[in-house]
DNA sequence: TCTGGGGTCCTAGGACCC
DNA sequence: TCTGGGGTCCTAGGACCC
C-alpha cells in the first residue's frame, strides 16, 4: 500500500502559519513578478478565483472581498517543505519526495495505515502548522485518487481504499479529467469519445489506450486496476536539464541589461549544478519579447553552445552564455524574458578532459566552493560575478513579499506577551 | 500598465550507418 | 514493369506534472 501525503493549498498555508489572523480569510499567492495566481486558500477558491488567473484581471475581486495577496516567497516555502518532509521521512518506512508539497510513503509493515495516517497528519500539523491530506491505496495513481477524496470529501483528511468494491465505487464517481496523467488535451479527447469517469476508462480497450495515449496512458489504467507500474523512487535522480529563467519586472531593451540578466541566470544554473554535484556541456540561452503584445514587435531566439570539457564553473558557463547571447541579440526590441538551460548533464566524477584544454580545473573548483561557502552563510549572491551587474533594474517585481521567517535571522517573528 | 517557472517522457520523422 | 532489411541517433513537437 502507498500513502500520498499532499499539503493543502501549500503556499497559502505557509503564509498563514506566520499570520494566524488569516485563518478562514481568503489568501492568494502570485507567481514571480506578481503576475498570475499560483496558490489559493479554500476561501479564495470559493470566490471563483482561478488557478493561473492574471492578477491584474482579478484586482476588483481582491479588493471587493478583502483577499490577502502575497508575492511568492520560495525561501519560506522551500524551508517549510523540508520540515514537513523531514517528519514524513522519520515516520514512514520509505518515502519518495515527489514535489515541494507532496510525498509518496511506503506503508509496508504498518498494520493500521489509516490510524498511522491520522496520527501523522496530526503531527505534521502540530509541528509545522501545515495542514495535509493523506490518501492510501494499492498504487500511486490510486493513492492520488484517494488523496483527492481525502481532501474534498472526508472529515478526517485521510482516505483509505483497498477493497476492489470500494475502489470501483470511487472510480465510478471520479471524473476522468481529475486523474493524474490526464491533462487538458486528453480530457477533451476522452470526453469526445464518451469517457466520463475513471471507471469508464478502466474498462476501455488497452491497445486502443496505448495507441492513443502512449505508454503513459496504458500504465495509468493498469495502475487504476491495482497493478503497480510506477514504483516508488527512493533516490532522487540526477536532473537531465536545469533551467533558470525569469520574466523581467520591466521591458529590457539594452544589450548590457540583458547581459546582466543572462549572466545571473547562467551563474544560478552553475550553482544548481554544483549543488547536485553535476556538470554540463551544453548551454542554451533564450530571449523573448512579450507575447501578449502586438505581433509586429515579436522576436524569440535561442542559441546553444557546447563545451569541450563539461563544467559547473560559474565563470566558464557565464562566459559561454554571454557569447551565445551576443549571437542572438537584436537591437530595437523590448525583451520580456530571458533564460539559460543547461543540459547533457553528467556526474562530477565522470568528467572527460580534453587533450588540448589547459583549464586549471582544480583552481576554479576551489574558487567556486569558496564562493558557495560565503553565499551559503551570508546570503545568496553576496559574492557574485561582476557581469551580473549592480543596478539590476530588470529584477522581479515583488510588491507583496512576506518575510523569510525561518531562514533569515532579521526576519524572525517577535512575540509580545 | 499588467499574463510564472521548472521539469519529464514519448513519438514521429529525418539523417545517417552497414 | 519490378529497387531490402536492420539498425542508431538526434530533434522538434506535444503531452503531462508540480
Amino acid at each position: 500500500m502507498i500513502a500520498l501525503v499532499d499539503c493543502n493549498n501549500f503556499y497559502a498555508s505557509c503564509e498563514r502559519v506566520f499570520q494566524p489572523k488569516l485563518e478562514n480569510k481568503p489568501i492568494v499567492v502570485l507567481s514571480n513578478n506578481d503576475g498570475c495566481v499560483i496558490a489559493r486558500s479554500n476561501e479564495a477558491k470559493s470566490l471563483g478565483i482561478k488557478m493561473g488567473a492574471p492578477a491584474f484581471k482579478m484586482k476588483s475581486i481582491f479588493d471587493h472581498h478583502n483577499v490577502h495577496v502575497f508575492s511568492s516567497n520560495f525561501a519560506l516555502y522551500g524551508d517549510l517543505s523540508n520540515r514537513v518532509m523531514q517528519i514524513l521521512s522519520n515516520e514512514a518506512p520509505g518515502i519518495e519526495i515527489y514535489s515541494i508539497d507532496e510525498a509518496f510513503l511506503d506503508v509496508k509493515g504498518i498494520t493500521k495505515p489509516f490510524k498511522f495516517s491520522t496520527e501523522l497528519r496530526k503531527k505534521v500539523g502540530q509541528w509545522t502548522g501545515i495542514p495535509v491530506s493523506i490518501g492510501i491505496a494499492p498504487t500511486k495513481t490510486l493513492a492520488k485518487v484517494a488523496n483527492h477524496i481525502a481532501k474534498k470529501h472526508s472529515k478526517e483528511g485521510v482516505f483509505f481504499m483497498k477493497k476492489p468494491s470500494t475502489i470501483n465505487q470511487v472510480l465510478k464517481n471520479f471524473s476522468v479529467n481529475e486523474l493524474w496523467g490526464i491533462g487538458r488535451k486528453y480530457s477533451e479527447f476522452l470526453s469526445q469519445r464518451g469517457y466520463q469517469t475513471a471507471y469508464d476508462l478502466v474498462n476501455a480497450n488497452e491497445s486502443w489506450i496505448k495507441n492513443n495515449m502512449t505508454i503513459h496512458g496504458l500504465r495509468m489504467i493498469k495502475e487504476l486496476k491495482g497493478i503497480s507500474c510506477l514504483p516508488l523512487e527512493y533516490e532522487t535522480q540526477r536532473k537531465k536539464n536545469i533551467c533558470t529563467s525569469r520574466s523581467f519586472g520591466m521591458d529590457v531593451k539594452k544589450h548590457s541589461e540583458l547581459e546582466e540578466a543572462v549572466a545571473s541566470y547562467a551563474s544560478t544554473c552553475a550553482m544548481k549544478l554544483r549543488k547536485e554535484k553535476s556538470l554540463t556541456s551544453s548551454i542554451l540561452v533564450f530571449i523573448k519579447t512579450n507575447s501578449f503584445k502586438d505581433l509586429n514587435s515579436q522576436y524569440n531566439a535561442c542559441q546553444k553552445v557546447i563545451l569541450d570539457v563539461p563544467s559547473n564553473d560559474s565563470m566558464e558557463i557565464t562566459k559561454q552564455a554571454l557569447i551565445a547571447l551576443e549571437r542572438i541579440y537584436k537591437e530595437g526590441f523590448s525583451y520580456k524574458k530571458a533564460g539559460v538551460i543547461v543540459g547533457d548533464i553528467i556526474s562530477e566524477e565522470s568528467r572527460q578532459l580534453s587533450l588540448f584544454s589547459n583549464q586549471d580545473i582544480l583552481k576554479t573548483k576551489n574558487i567556486m566552493s569558496a564562493m558557495d561557502h560565503v553565499n551559503e552563510k551570508m546570503g545568496r549572491n553576496k559574492v557574485r560575478l561582476a557581469a551580473q551587474g549592480f543596478d539590476r533594474k530588470w529584477r522581479l517585481k515583488q510588491e507583496k513579499l512576506s518575510s523569510c521567517y525561518t531562514t533569515r535571522f532579521g526576519d524572525i517573528l517577535e512575540v509580545n506577551i
